[in-house]
DNA sequence: AATGTTTCCGCAAACCTTTGCGGAGATAAA
DNA sequence: TTTATCTCCGCAAAGGTTTGCGGAAACATT
């Protein structure tokens, strides 16, 4: 562990330690020649400032930390590369932890957040969280924490979500405006306020239409593909599907394709989704964006304008835009 | 900022320093009476070390660097998936930086891991990579490296790899099985070590069974896309597909939908694939599986050998096996 | 020649924790 | 009573950096 110090500069070059920290930043006590000088030293030396020394003395970590159920996961994906990207940009260490959804593991990894020092925090609560109260223990120390996508129903936080309601009235328009009349609605666990949001808006406009409506309730990709074979299956008249997300979709269409129906012409398909998934399939499944990509970059504008000192509490929305695919 | 301190808890209690910081750590030392006392009130101040703080001290960060060229990517999702739960297990914390295959960029990310003084590194080098020397820093600095999936060709280096070889002619072997005998064989960027190996592997199996072979190589979805449709419509006699990477098979699923095949009666399919892409379809697509969560698993270990002074460089190969799916 | 300004640099404290060493008091052994 | 052994705790240094303050030397101004 021979890393070169202030202190070896210093030493070789017989200035002083505070000579040298001052030089290699370019600070205008320093004149030119001495600057030029350990420069050129720290250079060859390979010196790179220890981050520990920095950020203890600085009180400023450049770390940002980042929670989500699970990283691998065609939403959460898109929205950490996009904030990994940002962090980059701008000088900051990311460092990630997964929930697997279990509040257990989300204390502890916010316990390993508040060790770390990390300067903000964007985090998607785990679906079963009852409590705050360790997220508040963060703000307490001045860190600001950022929710995304799936966020607690408090008011006094900032939240970038997607429009929910939105997304879902508007799949719910592209149906009518494609004259389905019997429809079947795959939604999620109904204790996460998404499904609820979704949900309601979506029944909501269908109601207005005289729909007939068919919702299902389904955990995972396997749970939704069982479900939606049965109802094919079944007496019901069916002609067209609408998912919430990208998961469910999965196992949507493996029904779709498991009984031989074509898209369009035998069923329509309509989705909530990152974009990714649809585009698997021909036809391309229509769906209603919701960007992580554009998500990450809200959420990171917005911790940025609390680290710059603004009190300004925010519930920012990310507007979900129709994708016309041939599923429909 | 009150973030409370060793300081804070031995001034209210009027103890020193340095006996709190025994008590918080159980050390036989200090007395149960005037453990339990500190261990209260450290609880409802809500204590946590800081973390720089103790880096410093123990010049031992417990941070784990990982550098993958796009976290967005079916495969590696996986292996940084596994790679946290293990880092979690152990108490090192995760950071994660992604190259976008620019080699200016790994270079800066290098320096950030250095700067973080990280107790070890997983990297995948960008495709571009010249030279390895910003790495030989890290390990100059006794941080090991190791290189997983797409791998320098030095000797000298950890690695841990797919069983690239085996996984193709284990392919070519199914293919054979199944009395395929005019494949096209979809592959990726020619300068990669990991097209050379398949490939290598994948003609030589070929050659020995006297099978007709047409190979395309392409860098990404839309390409393998094109080329397969172009190749289905051309006057080529072709009984079966293979395809390297979950990438290709993507597009080459969209260009078999395009045309209305049918898998294993029209058209045989097989991949080398991490699992995730091959199950999307119906009938599941036959692949050799390619597992980033085993590899992590055994990069995990190998590090963690590093770091327990272990000098045995190593190059480790995760072992194939063939998935079946409906598509042969 | 005396005073005022710059220019350039070093001192030392602070950030918070860990840990070797030593020491005071209490208990046990002789 | 003296000596040896424990028990429990504090001192102080170290880890690498940043930064307010002060000071010596050089220069410019009267």
């Amino acid at each position: 562990m021979n890393n070169t110090t202030l202190k070896q500069i210093a030493n070789t070059l017989g200035y002083s330690i505070s000579t040298v920290s001052r030089a290699l930043k370019h600070h205008p006590d320093i004149s030119v020649k001495t600057r030029e000088k350990i420069l050129e030293l720290a250079n060859t030396l390979d010196y790179e400032p220890n981050a520990f020394a920095v950020h203890l003395r600085t009180q400023n970590s450049k770390v940002i930390g980042l929670m989500v159920p699970a990283i691998f996961n065609y939403f959460y994906e898109s929205f950490i590369s996009s904030i990994e990207e940002e962090c980059r940009k701008n000088g900051y260490a990311l460092m990630i932890l997964q929930t697997a959804n279990d509040p257990a593991i989300e204390a502890d990894n916010l316990k390993i957040f508040r060790q770390n020092r990390v300067t903000g925090l964007f985090a998607c609560i785990s679906a079963k969280t009852k409590t705050l109260e360790d997220y508040q223990k963060l703000t307490d120390q001045n860190i600001p924490v950022v929710f995304f996508d799936i966020v607690p129903e408090e008011n006094a936080l900032n939240k970038v979500c997607m429009a929910d309601e939105k997304a879902a009235s508007l799949a719910a328009e592209a149906l009518h405006a494609a004259n389905k009349k019997n429809i079947i609605g795959v939604f999620g666990d109904p204790l996460m306020s998404i499904t609820q949001k979704r949900l309601a808006a979506f029944e909501n406009y269908m109601q207005s239409k005289k729909a007939k409506l068919t919702i299902i309730h389904s955990n995972n990709s396997n749970d939704a593909e069982q479900a939606v074979s049965e109802l094919l299956n079944s007496s019901l008249k069916v002609d067209a599907i609408f998912c919430m997300s990208d998961e469910l979709l999965i196992g949507v269409m493996k029904a779709v394709q498991i009984n031989g129906l074509k898209l369009k012409s035998d069923i329509g398909l309509i989705a909530i989704s990152n974009g990714f998934v649809p585009k698997l399939y021909y036809p391309q499944v229509t769906y209603i964006e919701t960007s992580g990509h554009k998500l990450g970059k809200l959420a990171f504008t917005q911790l940025m304008a609390c680290l710059s000192g603004s009190p300004a509490v925010n519930e920012l929305i990310v507007e979900s835009v129709l994708i016309q695919g041939g599923s429909l």
